[in-house]
DNA sequence: CGCATCCTTGAGGGCCATCAAAATGCGTGG
DNA sequence: CCACGCATTTTGATGGCCCTCAAGGATGCG
C-alpha cells in the first residue's frame, strides 16, 4: 500500500483508518470500515502516562490506539514487565471482550489519543457479521503471533539483540500502519521502558544502548531512535518479519 | 467440576470432550458440543516426535489434541525454541484458520492422537453458529493469555523458578481438563525439551533440576514429576493462576 | 549385552544484576 | 534568561547466574 493510500484510509476514517492496515485492511469492505468507524463512541487524549485498564477488572467497552503507543504489562514483587506494545491502529483490548476480565494491564507511556468501542457492538458484530468478526479474530492472533516472537526472542537473544529486534519490529509495524519514516522513528520510549520489554535492569539496557550505538546499528535519544541501516539491524536482531503478517508472505486472502 | 462429570463428558464426547473443560465448557449447549465433536474428520496416533505442522504452510484444517502432548516451537539458526505447549482438549492450530499461513511449528513428544477438522467446517460454524465461534475466538485468545505470562515469566525468572513455574502450569491444566493427579503428573518432557521451554542450556537445565530437589519442590525423572507441596511449588515460582481463566476470578459468565 | 538417549558433573569465562554515584538534559518558575 | 528540581542517562566495581567445552554415568530398548 502506498502512502497516499494510506493518507486517503486515514482522512475518510480519522479514527479507525489505520486498523488491520498493511495485513488485512484490503480484505474489508467500504461498509465494514464504516461501521467500525461509527462503532467509537467516544475517544479521549491522554498527555502523561496512565494505567487505562487493569488486570482483574470488567469493562464494558474495548479500546482502539488512535494516536499514540502504549504497554501490555504484568506486575511483578517490585516491577512491571512489559510483555507487548502497541501502535496506532491497533485494537489494543479486544480479547478483553471475548475473555471477559482482563489478565494483564494497559499503560500509556507519551501522549495517546484513544477510541472506546462498547461491547454490545462487538457482540453485535458477532452475530450479524462473521466476516468483520472474523477480522476481529485476526487482529487478536497477530498479537499472539507477536507474544510467541517475543518468548522466543526472549529465548535466544542478547539484551543487545532484543533491543534491536523491539526496534525493528516497532519500525516495521509503524511503517505498514503508514508511520514509517525512513531513516527511524519517534518514540516516547525511555531507556527504563525498554529494561521493562527486555526483561534487563536498566543499567545494563543502558550499556546494550551504547553498544549499539558503537556497532552503528541504532543510535537511542530521548525521543527517538535512528538506524542509519535497517538490513544490518535486521541481521542483527536475528529479525524475520513474517510474523507480523504483513501484505507479503504469510497474507490471506481467501473465502471472503 | 468434579471427576464424575469429567469422566461423563469424555464418554460421551471421547474426541473433544475435553475442550474448554475447567474454563468456558460449561457455556457450550449440548447441540454445540455434540457438533464440535461431528467436526473431527478423522483421527491420527503418532508413537513418535514428529512436526506435524510447519511454518509457513498453509493447511486446510485445524488440529485439536485429543491425548498426550504438543510443543509450538519456533526454529533458531541452531537450536529449537518452544514458545508454548499443549495439553488434550487443547484446539491446537484453531488460529491457523484465521490467520491463513501458520508463524510456527507444531511438535510432538511422546505419543499423541490427534483429530482433524476442515477449515470449511469452521468458516460454516463462524457464519451459523456465532456462540460457539465465539468460544472458539475465547480458546484461542486463552493461548495468548498463557503466551502473555511465558514472556514476564522469562524477563522475571531464574532458571529454577521458570522450570517450577511451567510444571505448576502444566499441572493446574491437566487438572481443569480431568488428568490431574494428586501427587504431581506423567509427562514425556525431558531435559532438552526443559531447555527449549525455559531458553536456557540443557546443563544448565540439569543443574536447576537438581536445584529443585534438593529444595524438595519437585523431583524430575523420566517421565515423571512427582510435587509433594502444591503451595510450595507455586509460592517457589511466584505463579498465579488467573491468566488461565480457569473457573476462579477471571472467569467469564455472561450474555449467552 | 550393545547401543542410543538421557542425565550428571567439573572448569573457565561471559553476560548481566546490583549497589553506588554522578552527569546530562528538560520543564517550570522566578 | 537563569536557577532549580526532576527524570533520564551514564559510569564504575563486584558478584552471581548461566554459557560453553569436555567427559563420564545411568537408563531403557532390541
Amino acid at each position: 500500500m502506498v502512502d497516499l493510500e494510506i493518507a486517503s484510509e486515514v482522512e475518510a476514517f480519522p479514527l479507525t483508518g489505520r486498523f488491520l492496515m498493511g495485513r488485512l485492511r484490503h480484505d474489508m469492505f467500504e461498509a465494514e470500515k464504516a461501521l467500525l468507524e461509527s462503532m467509537i463512541e467516544r475517544t479521549r487524549t491522554l498527555a502523561r502516562p496512565e494505567r487505562i485498564l487493569e488486570k482483574g477488572k470488567v469493562y464494558s467497552y474495548s479500546t482502539m490506539l488512535i494516536d499514540g503507543f502504549v504497554l501490555r504489562t504484568l506486575d511483578g514483587v517490585q516491577n512491571r514487565y512489559a510483555v507487548s506494545f502497541h501502535v496506532p491502529g491497533d485494537f489494543v483490548d479486544l480479547h478483553c471482550f471475548a475473555l471477559g476480565r482482563l489478565d494483564h494491564n494497559i499503560d500509556t507511556i507519551g501522549e495517546v489519543t484513544l477510541g472506546y468501542v462498547p461491547h454490545e457492538q462487538i457482540a453485535w458484530v458477532m452475530r450479524e457479521h462473521p466476516h468483520l468478526a472474523r477480522l476481529f479474530w485476526f487482529s487478536t492472533l497477530l498479537d499472539a503471533a507477536m507474544h510467541r516472537e517475543w518468548v522466543m526472542k526472549l529465548e535466544q537473544l542478547t539484551t543487545a539483540r532484543r533491543l534491536a529486534h523491539i526496534f525493528a519490529e516497532i519500525w516495521r509495524r509503524l511503517d505498514m500502519v503508514g508511520l514509517g519514516d525512513p531513516k527511524g522513528f519517534a518514540t516516547p520510549l525511555t531507556q527504563a521502558h525498554l529494561a521493562e520489554m527486555s526483561g534487563a535492569s536498566a543499567i545494563h539496557v543502558n550499556r546494550a544502548v551504547s553498544e549499539l550505538r558503537e556497532l552503528g546499528i541504532a543510535d537511542i535519544h530521548r525521543g527517538r531512535i535512528d538506524i542509519p541501516d535497517r538490513a544490518a539491524l535486521e541481521r542483527f536482531a536475528l529479525f524475520e518479519p513474517d510474523y507480523l503478517y504483513g501484505e507479503g508472505t504469510l497474507s490471506m486472502r481467501q473465502d471472503r
